[in-house]
DNA sequence: TCCGAATTCGAACGATCGTTCGAACCCAAT
DNA sequence: ATTGGGTTCGAACGATCGTTCGAATTCGGA
């Protein structure tokens, strides 16, 4: 990897950082310059702008989460539909704890891009959506899309909203968050089904 | 109520509204006075700041939450504890989807206040916490306190993260919405503790 | 050692922000 | 008609923002 290449990562990393923890628009490029040690000026060698740091952030951050949920997906080669599910929930969940400060701005800045942009990195939510979609309709192949899309949000709820609250290095390790939300859900979806279409 | 007084709530909610569509830190004071139709100077005989908009916003909603979780307990009556976690979990999703700018400025903008209002707000969010707690201590005793607390927070996310996706007005209306959610949770949590403690 | 490209940076620019201030306005009571 | 407090507003201020630009610096290959 050329230094470039890895000064532009360090960068993007430490720049999630400051993003996570004061949010992107209470942050300003001379906060980024002085905790990454740059100037003002040298960080737009690196990158055009402002928005497009953050979009860099979340592009990385989404390609990398996406990526990993399939090879998750591959490796366990599971057909049992509920193993899946819950292979993908551990993966998510794992990723997150373990890159807090990316998915953070993953998740809470969601809306602060703007075109073209914006559009890109909702392309890929759609496609890592669609994939839980595709879990959950597999696993529950009688439900009605409606209610299966809104049981995936539900569950990217349970999941996402974990930058509020988690602290990674306290008691909880993130395999026994992963396993508490896995349960939790995949206990009440199945709960749920038999609920909603037999009474 | 005096017309002052009436004129400061149609003021703050309409703020509530720009703020749950651009944000916070993006609305600027000149948005909100093209939006509530006042000039930019004659918002500032309601309020002094913009901070202290924002505060206004979140105080009020939040101890409005707070209160008709307490009067939903009550009227309820009931003395079962999961029909109890389940009569909190259907107040708040109903109160969210009925007030959806405003819970969307809760829960999106929980750390854009500073000081001694951040301060106060986050006290209302700690008492409506315990409550919960409470209510979960009550339906599983055995359960240790930090997996508690866990287990309120994933609560949460389900429900708050609502504003990210849902839709009042769409196909599911929002006592199907508050259904599945506590049905899924509820569900997942007694196949949880089950679970955890079983094996 | 020297050269040219890659990289860094001090200093400044224009734009926009939240806020302020004093005057103007409205309206019920005198 | 006039007063006076409650309410609104145009205009401006100082601060801070993202960005730019040309010069300075660094550094590997000839």
């Amino acid at each position: 990897m050329r230094p470039y290449d890895e000064r532009l990562d360090r960068f993007l990393s430490q720049a999630a950082t400051v993003f996570a923890t004061q949010g992107y628009h209470s942050t300003t490029m001379r906060d980024l310059a002085a905790a990454t040690g740059m100037s003002l000026a040298g960080m737009y060698y690196y990158v055009r702008g402002k928005e497009e740091l953050l979009y860099r952030i979340q592009e990385r951050s989404f390609a990398q989460v996406l990526a990993g949920a399939e090879r998750a997906l591959a490796r366990g080669g599971d057909t049992d539909p509920l193993e899946r599910l819950q292979a993908f929930i551990r993966h998510h969940v794992a990723f997150f704890a373990a890159h807090m400060a990316e998915m953070k701005v993953l998740s809470h800045e969601a809306n602060s891009l703007t075109g073209e942009r914006q559009r890109k990195v909702s392309a890929i939510k759609r496609r890592y959506v669609d994939l839980l979609e595709g879990l959950l309709k597999d696993a529950a192949p009688d439900e009605p899309a409606v209610e299966r899309s809104a049981a995936a949000y539900v569950l990217f709820g349970m999941m996402n909203w974990i930058y509020n609250w988690y602290d990674p290095a306290g008691e909880i390790d993130p395999e026994r968050l992963a396993g508490l939300i896995a349960r939790t859900f995949i206990g009440g979806f199945a709960e749920a089904r038999s609920t909603v279409h037999g009474g």
